[in-house]
DNA sequence: TTGCTCCTCACGTCACGTGAGGTGGC
DNA sequence: TTGCTCCTCACGTCACGTGAGGTGGC
């Protein structure tokens, strides 16, 4: 068979196939009188060997070695091939991140795309110090796209870069929400409760819905920090959140202080007084955590805990009448300021 | 600063350097006597630039352009650019599964690994006679490794060849489970659909498993086979889902067998004779759902059904009686070959 | 004078494509 | 004789690395 016909057969260029030829890849069995080489189908059959080799990523020089050295065992070179392109595949998912990125900020010269990729290296350093300043002073003084502080306020495990791009992205527009969104569905928890605590500082309507589907997250501390952003924002749905936050620990005085101010709603103070005492009576052996909700009754507007707490002030628990007995006086102090002449005194404090 | 310089803090090596210089990329402002270039700030920064660029993929003649021509507009080259990239990364992807498979297929020497090529690109030809083929007479008349199977029978769309992948996975020992069990875990419901259909063909226990998860599948035909398949095992937590197959319609006459045979356990017959009458009771308006229901008692063993069908007989939905009635009829004929004489009568037939 | 840096020129890499200039076989 | 296929030789691609052989400035 000549040349044409097996580039036709196996896809191979007849470049190709005199180029394996003097590499002695695939050196056809014999030649016209003419010199046109002639390949029998033992060799086509070794090209196809050939083509399959190269598939999976082989050079030809490897592939050469595969064919004379019968000591080259596939399973080092094949691992080594997978290692290699994972590599090149992670490298271009990061090329691609930053297109993606260079894109979205729909940039109009090629000195903004330049900004842009130096902005991107910046938020991506190494360094906790240079992200921060990337931050604080982006290059050339250009404003950073929100889209970009959102991607990496879900990845930045420094507190204090963490605030920085909160800060800078409340102050970047409402482009920020879809990005936030987006890390919301992450299966990475840590991720869930980075965004959440930038919708937070976030005050677009949008925001307040992820925050309040954010209510339902299966991670305790994306469930507080919503309720907390929510309960501040004045939306009833965190209460048994809240009631949560006070029971588990972290965060409890927060939670304390916007339960009481969402108490200020008659029916809601019934609600909530309702739930605390609920919460106490379930908790009968935890003295830690009925501290916490005896402290959150105090937070009550006006005088509404009193009575419960009069009556904490006799617990069995010695730690939680302790504080009870001393809130008791605090409220009784405040039911004295609450008489027509009281607001002089306090102003006379 | 001199070339040496330049290279040290921006990480450009001087030999690029000279060559971004030739190319006309960034040519130094001035040289010193001896002929050595001086490059300014400015000049620094222009590489800076250059480099920013070239992270996003640029090609040194595409950077050219873009210092040369003013008109030439980041958009549509950066569009192209994550086209490209889409397209090497969907590509690398390819070859990284390809390698997993040979990895997998543990060969033993570089004739190995051609083969196993040769196979994967059988299995995924565009042609189904192709695939179909490649399944029932692989080359090199090797046996095709149960993973590979596995994995073509989770992509498989026509069923054809999808019944050819079942044959051959029943036949290739116990490997193909973990592939099915990570289709069980796709979020398309059809690939966990095929992966029941081919988890029914596999005995061992790692299969039965599987399959009992998937009665809580989301999609319905997912525990619709589920529950055929564990049905036919004997596995008694198939009943409600094989009584939802009676009821919803496709293959309700496969489970309404199945319930029979299961029925022939005496505690498990007056389980599945509730569930079947409440379902009737349930389906009032539904003439369709009824008769599958009424289908159903008929294959219950023995007489058990006897009187629910006479009362059935007697309903006011007309099609539903009918049937009924006509059940009757035979139930009660096999009440006579039920007598001592029974089974004379029924060979002499 | 001794290192060090810089200079230009040029070859090699890798898997090809694309000629130029010429010839064999129907 | 006219197309077609084949031959060899060799250059170009692309972003570099690595010399060779020589020189400038402290």
């Amino acid at each position: 068979m000549l040349i044409g016909e097996v580039a036709r057969r196996s896809g191979v260029s007849a470049r190709m196939l005199r180029h394996y030829d003097s590499l002695g890849l695939v050196r056809p069995t014999g030649r016209t009188r003419g010199g046109y080489r002639e390949y029998t189908a033992d060799d086509v059959r070794r090209v196809f060997h050939v083509e399959g080799l190269r598939c999976l990523g082989l050079s030809l020089r490897q592939i050469a070695r595969t064919l004379n050295e019968p000591d080259f065992a596939p399973s080092a070179l094949v691992g080594d091939l997978i290692r290699r392109t994972e590599e090149r595949l992670s490298r271009e998912h990061e090329l691609l991140e930053r297109l993606r990125a260079v894109d979205a900020a729909e940039p109009v010269g090629w000195r903004d795309v330049a900004r842009i990729v130096e902005l991107l290296h910046g938020l991506s350093s190494p360094s906790a110090a240079r992200r921060q300043q990337t931050v604080l002073a982006p290059p050339g003084r250009a404003s950073v796209p929100a889209e970009l502080l959102a991607e990496a306020v879900l990845t930045e495990s420094d507190p204090n870069v963490a605030g920085a791009l909160r800060w800078a992205l409340a102050r970047a527009g409402r482009n920020g929400v879809a990005s936030l969104a987006s890390g919301m569905a992450s299966a990475d928890g840590d991720v869930r409760r980075r965004a959440v605590l930038a919708l937070a500082e976030l005050p677009e309507e949008a925001a307040t819905v992820l925050l309040t589907d954010a209510l339902g997250d299966p991670e305790p501390a994306v469930r507080r920090h919503a309720a907390l952003a929510l309960g501040a924002r004045g939306v009833t749905r965190a209460v048994p959140a809240l009631i949560e936050t006070v029971v588990e620990g972290p965060n409890d005085v927060e939670a304390s202080e916007i339960l009481g101010t969402l108490a200020r709603d008659a029916t809601w103070a019934r609600r909530i007084m309702c739930r605390l005492v609920d919460e106490l009576a379930g908790h009968a052996g935890d003295s830690a955590v009925r501290m916490r909700l005896t402290q959150a009754l105090a937070e009550m507007p006006g005088t509404i805990a009193l009575n419960t707490l009069r009556q904490l002030a006799d617990d069995a628990d010695r730690p939680v009448a302790l504080i009870a007995s001393a809130l008791v006086r605090v409220l009784e102090g405040r039911l004295d300021v609450g008489r027509p002449c009281g607001d002089r005194h306090l102003g006379a404090g």
